[in-house]
DNA sequence: CCAAATTGTTTTAAGCCTAAAATGTTTTCC
DNA sequence: GGAAAACATTTTAGGCTTAAAACAATTTGG
């Protein structure tokens, strides 16, 4: 039985050319369950939103980023913000302002960029069912400790700065 | 200043009666971060899928459940494994078998059944890109430590247990 | 046995989403 | 000043996704 090297502590730079098929399994396992934990939740907020008030997550999603912004912002700020193409938002908010949700007005300053804001109608719907959201949410983590809360609010901290990290070191 | 019950050991039910409005902005907080995560790295992953393997994630994740299932699935478990609609999961197979990945039969036994494999080909290529997924995984996630790992792991648990009781309580 | 309920899949209609190309506008910088 | 680069948005083409209804086959309980 050879003796295994465990590579966790890599010292040595030039070790690395033995080329360690390396396990990465606990990662893995790690990342199919941040997804699993997301899906799950993402869609019984969906499935609460569409049977309480007929509206879909993505709706929903657009208009907490607006309410937080009471001046309005540009497409491209939502775009960013939600981390959804440019073309999304575009339709998105184009059945919004259908709605009456929503209104859209050029920039008087620079005639590329659309400002987006709530109407009044918007807001309202919104705070209420922001309102109801809010207690969903404490509802589906609700046997999380305070400790916990903190605790996962760190780790997932960090695992979106390694993340962002990893993104950036591909896409410079 | 009134003092302030902070009401995070409720021992007496009854003074829930008083609905003070109750503060769940960490819970919030906390679902935000890991959607964001999520959202974050699933794009990571899409993107390097698509250029490395002109591949979508979909089609991949319905891959990787066929590939630890050498027997074959029916179009119900993969639904239920991947946490999508079973419409859903119709349409992605109909594509992944036109392009030779996938098989799909008939069960002998009850002919409503689809039994779906991994062609040779679709699991020669499911290997190569998974290989490959792997690292990705293992990179986005670099600056965690094993310990964060399975605190990580941990506290994901909890939260999906968590989330599962929430949902069974809505829909039982 | 057979009607009713259940189960597995597909279809439908609508909306979401992406990447890439196209369009129009502004900024940069020679 | 004007060409080139950068930017904001829309369009396009294709695929993903859902909920609900429809269809088909099997199981269940009188």
């Amino acid at each position: 039985m050879p003796a295994e090297s465990d590579c966790s502590e890599m010292l040595d730079s030039e070790t690395k050319a033995v080329e360690t098929p390396e396990d990465h399994a606990d990662e893995l396992r790690l990342w199919l369950r941040l997804l699993t934990c997301t899906t799950l939740i993402e869609g019984e907020v969906r499935g609460r939103l569409r049977q309480r008030f007929d509206v879909t997550l993505p709706r929903f999603d657009l208009m907490a980023q607006l309410d937080k912004a009471p001046d309005g912002m540009t497409l491209s700020d939502v775009s960013k913000r939600m981390m959804v193409s440019n073309g999304n938002v575009t339709g998105l908010v184009e059945r919004l302002v259908e709605s009456g949700h929503l209104d859209r007005r050029t920039s008087e300053t620079d005639r590329r960029v659309q400002v987006i804001r709530l109407t009044k109608l918007g807001r309202g719907e919104f705070r209420r069912m922001a309102a109801e959201h809010e207690t969903w949410i404490a509802d589906l983590f609700a046997d999380l400790s305070p400790k916990d809360v903190r605790e996962l609010m760190r780790l997932l901290a960090k695992t979106k700065a390694s993340a962002q990290k990893s993104a950036a070191r591909r896409r410079p």
